[in-house]
DNA sequence: TAAATTAGTTTATATTATAAACTATTTTAC
DNA sequence: GTAAAATAGTTTATAATATAAACTAATTTA
């Protein structure tokens, strides 16, 4: 009756940022970091996980001798993400 | 941007009972159990995490000499299903 | 040039989900 | 009639997870 949630992305964090990676060619650490709201310790963390999923890819670079990480959902993530959601609106329906 | 998911329901096997409970007018524990695919120890601990939340009231009486445990839904833990829904459709939107 | 800021990572901790082990009856099988 | 299995749970231990605190390293500001 009630299939598996992805325990990848049933995580505030971590679906938080796929909602955002989902709409945007790519993003920031330091974007993510501002619109979900998080510390920079726990966003690390959870882009990792994501990474290591292979949901989204982390490019890491340099703006000038800053430090810049950039962040963009794959084509498995898109379809995790897809899956997430339509296993979720069994459980939200009414 | 993102508000919080309440915690209390962003929890798979807590979702699924309260999917359950709002559909219906009451579920027995085994009901529960078996719906949700769950062992008796873990529905055991949800349910009472559910009902100290006041999002549901749990009935404990007998069927002749067996423990016959009955949940119910409250209009808070509705009033809490529905919102977190609400908040939800905010992050699985595109 | 000392203090604060930026952009992160690593590590420790607190919380959570989950199952294993347990209790107490009841039914089934011999 | 009694030993073994099943029912209906609860309690407790463990494994996983989320999260923030502490840290690194460079850069800007005062």
């Amino acid at each position: 009756m009630f299939k598996e949630l992805d325990p990848l992305l049933h995580s505030q964090l971590r679906l938080a940022v796929m909602s955002i990676l989902i709409s945007v060619e790519s993003a920031e650490f330091t974007v993510l970091k501002e619109k979900t709201n998080s510390t920079a310790g726990n966003l690390s963390v959870q882009l990792d996980k994501l990474s290591e999923a292979g949901y989204i890819t982390i490019d890491k670079s340099f703006k000038g001798k800053k430090p810049l990480t950039t962040c963009k959902v794959t084509n498995k993530g898109i379809n995790a993400f897809e899956e997430y959601v339509n296993t979720l609106k069994e459980y939200i329906k009414k």
